[in-house]
DNA sequence: ATTTATGCAAAGTGTTTGCATGTCT
DNA sequence: AGACATGCAAACACTTTGCATAAAT
């Protein structure tokens, strides 16, 4: 039943999400990863990032756009640029983020909060 | 230049999506206007979806899985439930949304909160 | 030896688009 | 008449899956 082994492609895809600051597409992790391991398929990226996901090893950020990844858990606010599409981290303190976009050097311009979980029909 | 026109099956999708309380996919906006518009097709409803929205007439929101649509543009908060992917409105007073789960009769596992706008680079 | 992981290509899903026809002003 | 809107089907982008082979335990 799924005992997870030691793979150097998910070794790799870990990595290189821990190495970077910006929150790549799967395709970029794959263009990224494929430097140091050229035969490294774009499906072998989706099976582990997702694999990562569910380990709570990465975050998936969905966006309107394709989703990208976060190797970084510990921050969970991000900032979409509507142009370029790019999420970047905000440094918010958690216990006060209603006050958090005064050193931003960008335009805000609108903002959604989610929440997941269960409801009342499905919680049971 | 594209000035809008009327049209029977634009006037439909949105009264659809504002005699409605809960958050339909595109598809499910295109199985309730069809029965009163056998004719109409789902390229149609996508299409009329993506103009209101530009026009701010409804809200797009963006989850893991398919997009849904709001008519009521007055409330910014959702809430997804994790298995049937279902979106519910919170209502929340938006200048303290810190503290908004009380009332919910779910279970909130987690959320994010996600600016939109134009970084440093695309401001100008 | 057994079972998971990989690479490739094909299939899948949700959404968009080209085009000829229909409809509004 | 002229421009926008529609319906249909084909195209699209992103992601997932089936299958045979390779790698890990």
């Amino acid at each position: 039943m799924a005992t997870l082994r030691h793979s150097n492609q998910r070794d790799a895809v870990l990595k290189d999400l821990q190495a970077r600051y910006d929150h790549p597409t799967a395709e970029e992790v794959y263009l990224s990863v494929k430097k140091d391991f050229p035969s490294i398929s774009l499906a072998t990226v989706y099976r582990n990032l997702k694999l990562l996901e569910s380990e709570g090893l990465i975050l998936k950020i969905t966006t309107g756009d394709s989703d990208r990844f976060d190797g970084h858990t510990h921050n969970h606010y991000h900032f979409t640029c509507n142009q370029c599409m790019k999420v970047l981290d905000v440094d918010v303190d958690s216990a006060d983020f209603c006050t958090l976009p005064k050193d931003f050097d960008g335009v805000i311009t609108g903002h959604s909060l989610m929440f997941f979980g269960l409801c009342s029909k499905c919680k049971n």
